[in-house]
DNA sequence: ATATCGATTATCT
DNA sequence: GATAATCGATATG
């Protein structure tokens, strides 16, 4: 398996950065790398849109519906994976915020490829014929849960501050540039909130443009 | 026990 | 732009 040069620089954020209202994580997250490393695949893409879902008094979040078996880990300590199951096919990829006893999370919307694409591809079951074709892997948070391998049977709990999960979220350089605010995706409750954050005319960012500040004039 | 619906995507027109 | 696909969680009886 191939090992890219920069591994020790994927160093995992430490847990206080999760420890904090959702909407500054998501900020906050932008620009760092998602890692997954197991025995047969290594892979890496930069986190270049989020959408911040806040405790149980945000109608459109998982937690407005209590601490049940499903969103429990949304309840418990920062920065663990919460994987959810949505419309019959695709997983979806959070990671819990706030601390211990207090819900909020943090949804993955998009990643750009860094490394490990071909083996994207192989998993998102399409060809990589032209450089267009890396749009789809990793644009949409279904896509990119696919891209990693990510369901909830193998991720959901699982620690994302550490490397020996195969599953984590580190720093590199990188600086993210002018950061875009829009409401959320897909959503029909609290429509107005502007807690979508998405590096600014990144082309992996999804949706058919980048939304504007307000989806729709009326 | 059954009905509804969703933090989506692919595939049409 | 519109819609089908698909199934687990949740609400309702």
């Amino acid at each position: 398996m191939p090992t890219p040069s920069h591994r020790d620089d994927l160093t995992p954020l430490e847990r206080a950065f999760f420890a904090r209202p959702p909407q500054r994580v998501a900020r906050a997250l932008l620009g760092k790398v998602l890692v997954r490393q197991d025995k047969n695949e290594f892979l890496t893409g930069r986190i270049v849109e989020t959408e911040a879902y806040l405790g149980k008094d945000d109608p459109a979040s998982h937690s407005a519906a209590g601490n049940t078996a499903r969103t429990a880990v949304l309840f418990g300590p920062p920065g663990h994976a919460y994987v959810y199951f949505i419309y019959g096919n695709y997983y979806c990829l959070n990671v819990s915020c706030e601390r211990d006893g207090k819900a909020g999370g943090v949804l993955f919307r998009a990643l750009e490829p860094l490394f490990g694409s071909e083996q994207m591809a192989q998993k998102r079951k399409v060809a990589l014929a032209t450089t267009r074709d890396l749009l789809k892997l990793t644009s949409g948070p279904g896509r990119l849960a696919q891209a990693f391998g990510i369901t909830r049977a193998r991720d959901n709990g699982c620690d994302l501050t550490s490397d020996t999960s195969g599953l984590w979220i580190a720093r590199d350089n990188f600086r993210a540039g002018k950061v875009g605010i829009s409401a959320r995706i897909g959503i029909t409750k609290a429509v107005d909130d502007p807690l979508r954050f998405f590096l600014s005319g990144n082309p992996f960012v999804s949706g058919p443009k980048n939304q504007p500040a307000r989806p729709k004039t009326r």
